[in-house]
DNA sequence: GCAGAAAATTAGAATCATTCCGAATTGTAT
DNA sequence: ATACAATTCGGAATGATTCTAATTTTCTGC
């Protein structure tokens, strides 16, 4: 049994996911965003992660989070020119940011949409990725 | 006359829009804009707007992009991290990054389509601004 | 298990788009 | 004309992110 295998064990997330190896500071990374519904900043998952790994540095938390975004096991969210947000929801949703709070929640489409029933794209077209973004304010919740 | 009605004259562009005074450098980016489809960065219009205005400085030209952008005379546009681009179409509509020429369409919506009818949107929620884009590539054009 | 290779982590420096600052210029109103 | 406000300007500052080089950890073949 080797000392990955150990760190597996604990944390209850396989060694390897999508052919990413998960290390001890992926596992813990990956873990704090299923945890968190809040899209937390790069910035803001280095200032948690710490508790559970009080030596990791903010280069390995940029490094961590761009694997698992490369690996398809996080997505990558950007509003405007803002730092990047991270969330384990890989369903194809949009965001919005509602301004009075700063939060964000993720939109669903309602069922049986398909985005390119509803864009008029150039032909021969293949789409890799779709983001979509909406600003404004829960008017009273 | 003032020196504000000549620079308008000259360029046909009124000395006002939307509340926001049409400076010479206003103008002037707003005019190179409205000619390119390109949706070039903030330092592409600086080195292009150099022609007309050799003394114009960068930023001038972020001071400029941000008070059209703001007076919703022009539209910011960010694709991940990339720096902002400008666009002058104010039409609802996407854009699609193509990934193999670096090139930006903007995508327009089938006719009839209401953004609201696709998403699952909190209720009481006031939108803003909504932002689609799409990364991927023209197979054959 | 062990040597060597490969991958991951680290701290700090570097990058680069954007914003800020203070001074100079230009425009507007009286 | 004179004063007050808005705009422009060059350069410095900011801040998220990336890069670098050194160290540590993990993996592979014996």
């Amino acid at each position: 049994m080797t000392s990955q295998d150990l760190i597996s064990q604990a944390n209850g997330i396989p060694e390897e996911i999508n052919g990413l190896r998960m290390t001890r500071q992926r596992q813990e990374i990956y873990k704090l965003l299923m945890g968190e519904r809040s899209h937390p900043t790069a910035n803001e998952v280095f200032m948690r992660i710490k508790e559970s790994l009080p030596n990791i540095s903010l280069a390995t938390v940029y490094n961590c989070l761009e694997a698992l975004v490369q690996h398809h096991i996080i997505r990558q969210v950007n509003f405007d020119r803002e730092p990047s947000r991270y969330c384990p929801n890989l369903d194809e949703h949009g965001h919005f940011h509602d301004e009075a709070t700063g939060t964000i929640h993720d939109v669903k489409f309602k069922p049986g949409i398909n985005l390119t029933d509803i864009l008029d794209l150039p032909p021969h077209t293949v789409i890799k990725d779709v983001e979509i973004t909406l600003r404004g304010q829960l008017a009273f919740s």
